[in-house]
DNA sequence: CCTACCGATCGGTAGG
DNA sequence: CCTACCGATCGGTAGG
């Protein structure tokens, strides 16, 4: 059977989650997709160049089938927070966070990669508010929106509490129903 | 000069606030104290075991002078949130954040280290927060009071943007001056 | 897509 | 507190 590239990324995805970028080794990432070591390199030229696709797919993941520019903002608001806070507390761990921590000044693509990332979904919030909301104050209700689902990741990981988690989607939710007019 | 045991602490504290905790070497440990590797393992017996002493380090410098039993309970409680902030904020990174993440399984010591940290921070809040709130209340307070620095901290690391920790700060502080009745 | 290998580095230890 | 070393593993490559 073919080892499709979506196979990798997947898998790396999940080694950088649990192990971050310098715990993530091209070892266990080859064992678990079932090829040796050096056919990797021959679909990605580096371990740094698979940060770039693992966050592209969890920005997909994150975003589909939500339609920016329909008038049911409210409910698209819902959606992507809810499913930001299911993927982290199913998960246990965030992997942009993971690797905005993890990936080494050395890396300068992968770190790139990282902040597009949290540019990107920050962006698609704000696009989102934007329907309710001025330009300023969609960044910030965005921007911390963000701050909260990943500041209780912290709970998931050390207790296996996912109660704060719970709470601060609960919070913003209805944060946003007071939004509408 | 002799290399005090503080030293060492301090240096693996920032190597493991970097770095990670599979990111930090022992011999980038070495260097940084001016020791061999060698000599590091006559005061800690594995890399492991540095964790719980770099939490205790932390620990300490944020309850510092920190009366628990003192009624002005709020003072205290601006002071803590503050110190944590400003800890975040100027050295990018927490270290208990990048530990609870990155600390292997197969590590029991540091794991339970990193749990008593944030158990202790948690608790240290909490004790404070009880002169005004009951003991639910208080307990929800703190640990969203952690969510949202540790979260913000995000924003510091990968667009070097310290603004939504001073807005996390500002609400929290709020909020606490809303509880004196 | 493999076998086989590279130099570098990892955490940790022997022995003084 | 050092020199010197251990086996294991790292990211990556040569060559087929």
């Amino acid at each position: 059977m073919k080892t499709s590239l979506e196979q990798i990324v997947v898998e790396a995805r999940e080694l950088f989650r649990e192990h971050g970028y310098a715990g993530a080794s091209m070892q266990d990432l080859a064992d678990r997709v079932g090829l040796k070591k050096a056919s990797l390199y021959t679909r990605f030229p580096s371990k740094e160049a698979l940060v770039e696709p693992v966050l592209a797919l969890t920005l997909e993941e994150t975003f589909a089938d939500i339609e920016g520019d329909a008038d049911n903002w409210l409910a698209n608001y819902e959606a992507v927070l809810k499913r930001i806070a299911a993927e982290l507390t199913d998960r246990t761990r965030c992997v942009g966070l993971h690797l905005a921590y993890g990936v080494p000044a050395d890396a300068p693509q992968a770190l790139s990669a990282v902040q597009h990332y949290f540019a990107t979904l920050r962006n698609g919030l704000i696009a989102i508010l934007r329907h309710a909301l001025n330009a300023k104050r969609a960044a910030t209700v965005a921007t911390d929106a963000l701050v909260s689902l990943e500041g209780a990741t912290l709970w998931v990981v050390i207790e296996d509490d996912p109660q704060p988690m719970q709470r601060a989607l609960k919070n913003l939710i209805a944060e946003a129903r007071a939004f509408e007019a």
